[in-house]
DNA sequence: GTCTATACAACGATAGAC
DNA sequence: GTCTATCGTTGTATAGAC
């Protein structure tokens, strides 16, 4: 009874090794993450994607939300950045920060970054997320390492110069600092940025 | 029957000339779409808000869409903004916009800075406002009157730190800087924003 | 034979359209 | 006020890896 073999549809039950659906999964949930924000982005359509089944994605994700925070990886690796820094003249953290930021930023011309933001200003569940890493994993680290007096004033201050560049360069593109070069920029901010970590407030 | 004109509801059928149902509707739209960004808000709850039936946004605005487009005009009042900041000791500046900032986000606990920190991430449109207003209505006018030279890129720079503080403080929420009294907040930043806005670059 | 990754169907909710 | 489309989610049967 309702045998019915027919062509339709992909075959049922387990697929073969090395088709890793997971995988298929993130990366189609970052595209549509990236291009409609989290609440616009439907599993639906990551799914179709991916050309898995919907539900695939309770499955290996426990849901929409377990997808977004395995799919948005944050476009910088923090432990990288904070040894890069850590490994320089203290005097002269700010421009490596900079530099750093402004690289992984440009790699994919802010894509991953706006799409960031855009699901922190509108998920709160990723607001919490930012605050956490920009606090205790990136700022945090870095502050406590060269300068340990006020550490999280210092490291809240040196998140708002970080995200509002990012604001202005990426998000808003306000000229000219949308196209400045690297140079440009790390002329500009990294004096802000000195003074948040190791000057006088 | 059911005539009722006592209590509940509003009666049926062509309401008075000066009603202005158009006007109403608009003017529930900029709150919700500010209050929620667009794909949040919803027609509904913007219809109840006017106290209006739903069919009304159709039949005005020919869809969410067109209320969208129509509501959305600029609500705020740059020029007394940039009037009172400028009443001032150029070298002061700072402290002014900041404190000017500041107290208004303060208003109404960030709430509306947040909405359209959230439509501006989400929204191209709402995007190209900001940055227009950012770049050309505010901060142009400030520095053309303080310090002439490389006026669109301290007015940029400017917009950094001013993003910033606002997605740190009212957005992220990172503390110490989210609870930060004004003053507080007054001696770390002004100084940034004062060599933005006049120092050397 | 067992485990599990998978496809399919369907449910309840919600929002826009008419 | 009703209709319809679509969303996230859940349950279940099954095919293939182990």
């Amino acid at each position: 009874m309702a045998d019915e073999r027919g062509g339709r549809g992909r075959p049922r039950g387990r697929r073969p090794a090395g088709e890793d659906t997971r995988a298929t999964l993130l990366a189609a949930a970052r595209v549509e993450f990236t291009e409609r924000g989290f609440d616009s982005a439907t599993v639906r359509a990551i799914a179709q994607r991916a050309g898995v089944d919907p539900a695939m994605v309770n499955h290996w994700f426990g849901g929409k939300d377990g997808l977004f925070v395995a799919a948005m990886e944050i476009p910088v690796d923090p432990g990288r950045i904070v040894h890069r820094i850590l490994d320089g003249d203290p005097e002269r953290s700010a421009e490596w920060i900079l530099r750093t930021f402004l690289s992984a930023w440009d790699a994919d011309g802010g894509g991953a970054l706006t799409a960031l933001l855009r699901s922190v200003a509108s998920h709160e569940g990723a607001a919490r997320m930012m605050r956490e890493l920009i606090g205790r994993v990136i700022f945090g680290r870095v502050v406590s390492s060269v300068a340990p007096d006020q550490l999280e004033l210092r490291a809240s201050l040196c998140g708002t110069q970080i995200a509002g560049l990012a604001m202005i360069r990426y998000v808003i593109r306000l000229e000219p600092l949308a196209s400045a070069d690297h140079n440009t920029v790390v002329t500009a901010i990294a004096p802000t940025l000195q003074r948040y970590l190791t000057g006088v407030l």
